[in-house]
RNA sequence: GGCGGCAUAGCCAAGUGGCUAAGGCGGAGGUCUGCAAAACCUCUAUUCCCCAGUUCGAAUCUGGGUGCCGCCUCCA
């Protein structure tokens, strides 16, 4: 079994992955502020943890994932004092939207997903305990993170304090109460109409970055294994965390490995709310099927730039429907699935098929292994795709029966299935509605009976007018079939 | 200005010092075919943004430069 690697933010290189726990991950992933549809940048990392997740479990590991919802915060507030909503409705609102889009994206479900508003007293006691340690002072009836308490702020983003205070954040009307210009909020007082909790403090609400250190101690303990979220969260997000956490605790490091995906741009410009420039999952999916989006997120690696573009969509659209296919002409070349599962080869269960199968078996064992080592080196999802297209010439199905095309079934339906989740789910042509089926099956046989009259007038004509209605006929040698676009 | 990332074929994209620089899309040719489609086969970067350096050996390491992107205000 190849030992994993991951980039972990915090060196700047890659390390061997090496658990809390033996045998045991702990995930925690930042999740997203529901004040509005979920998009494409979110769908990436809700893919790729999900992904990781499935590839840990195949390891051996038992994973535990966390992923949290903020649902108090400023523009939360803002949208709906606009739309005339009370904030928590609306944040409710587009968390469901949220589960249900990326559960549309076959997207298993996190074993917690913690929201801010159920979580008030553990964060106001987390408050209080970083108070009690000097590391945060009350003022204005606000709270705020002392930097200067935390000598290691900005070990994460490699930030130097003295840089960050001459930025200056500016603005704000808690700007006056802060003694250090890069001290942050983990308590905010209330203002009219807006929702607060009682607090030792006054009547408030918690800042931005509290919440997730919160939740992560409460479910996952100090030193968990794997922290993930979008690059933009580096800093100040989980710079932040940090801080918080490890002055709180008094222990370092708040989790072992910081993992960030890069950004979905479009046009080489960040996708975002705030630019307009997004494409919504529920839009995306009205075009393409979940299970090309795992493809075209999963092609490029999670830590580069993925720009969103149509002639890439399409590009991978073919690509997708090669892998596909491969599937599909096994199953219906009558091929039942033979296979020990991933799990069993990677854990060396089972080298001692290696040497005696065919040479169709002994590739997609050599596969299965080339695709571990892809995984395993920070999770090279191209790198294990570009294993499946190499595998593709070797699967041939031409009648006669083959040794290796039960084990190279059994292999491709796992990982595309199992592993990537972006095995179509059932191959194009089904008619929904027996009369449509009955009249198709017709003009196939009319038109398969001109051709064998030579009239390809007539069976163009039908071709051309099925291909107009979106319906596909192709010739095999084995007869006409149909795919539905 | 500070911090971080990226630059590899027409496009996308792997490449963690050393056999002929993965893979996908596109393109070219071919097999099959009434034609088409699909499938399959073959070909498609003497070279990795530029300049120095380290090394027997560099796309890969170091320094400098150029260009693009992200963060430093809310962001996945």
């Amino acid at each position: 079994m190849t030992p994993i690697e991951l980039y972990n933010t915090l060196s700047r290189r890659k390390e061997t992955f090496v658990p809390r726990e033996p045998g045991a991950v702990d995930i925690y992933v930042c999740g997203v502020t529901t004040y509005d549809q979920s998009h494409l940048g979110h769908a990436r990392p809700a893919v790729v943890f999900d992904c990781l997740r499935r590839y840990l479990r195949l390891k051996g590991y038992r994973v535990r994932l966390v992923q949290n919802f903020t649902d108090i915060d400023d523009k939360i507030i803002a949208r709906a004092n606009a739309e005339g909503k009370d904030p928590l409705e609306l944040a409710d609102f587009y968390c469901q939207e949220y589960l249900q889009n990326i559960t549309r994206l076959g997207v298993e479900r996190a074993d917690i997903y913690p929201r801010v508003s159920a979580h008030i007293k553990e964060i106001i006691d987390m408050i209080a305990g970083l108070i009690e340690r000097g590391a945060a002072y009350p003022a204005g009836g606000h709270v705020f993170f002392s930097v200067a308490a935390f000598p290691e702020y900005g070990k994460l983003s490699n930030q130097k304090l003295e840089e960050l205070e001459s930025q200056g954040s500016g603005a704000g009307d808690e700007e006056q109460y802060k003694r250090h210009p890069v001290d942050f909020a983990l308590w905010k007082a209330a203002k009219p109409g807006e929702p607060a909790w009682d607090s030792p403090w006054g009547k408030g609400r918690p800042g931005w970055h509290i919440e997730c250190s919160a939740m992560a101690l409460k479910y996952l303990g100090n030193g968990f294994d794997i922290h993930g979220g979008g690059m933009d969260l580096v800093f100040p997000h989980h710079e932040n965390e940090i801080a918080q956490s490890e002055a709180y605790t008094g222990k370092a490091p708040f989790a072992r490995y910081f993992l960030h995906n890069g950004l979905v741009t479009v046009n080489g410009e960040k996708m975002s709310k705030s630019l307009g420039n997004f494409v919504s999952i529920d839009e995306a999916l009205a075009r393409y099927p979940a299970e090309l989006w795992r493809y075209f997120i999963l092609s490029s690696h999670y830590r580069s730039v993925l720009d969103f573009e149509e002639e890439r969509l399409e590009a991978a659209h073919k690509a997708w429907t090669r892998l596909n296919r491969a599937v599909w002409d096994l199953e219906e070349a009558g091929v039942q699935p033979d296979w020990p599962g991933l799990a069993a080869v990677w854990a060396g269960m089972e080298t001692a098929q290696n040497n005696q199968g065919t040479e169709l078996e002994s590739a997609v064992y050599a596969a299965a292994r080339r695709l571990d080592e892809a995984l395993a080196n920070d999770f090279n999802t191209p790198a294990a795709m570009a294993v499946l297209f190499e595998l593709l010439p070797a699967i041939k199905v031409d009648g006669r029966p083959q040794r290796g095309l039960a084990p190279a079934l059994g292999f491709l339906k796992e990982v595309l299935s199992d592993l990537l989740g972006v095995l179509a789910p059932a191959k194009p042509g089904g008619v929904n509605d027996a009369l449509a089926e009955g009249l198709l099956r017709l003009l196939v046989e009319l038109r398969a009976e001109a051709r064998k009259k030579k009239d390809w007038t007539t069976a163009d004509r039908i071709r051309d007018g099925l291909a107009r209605l979106g319906v596909k006929l192709e010739d095999t040698p084995e007869g006409t079939r149909w795919t539905i676009s």
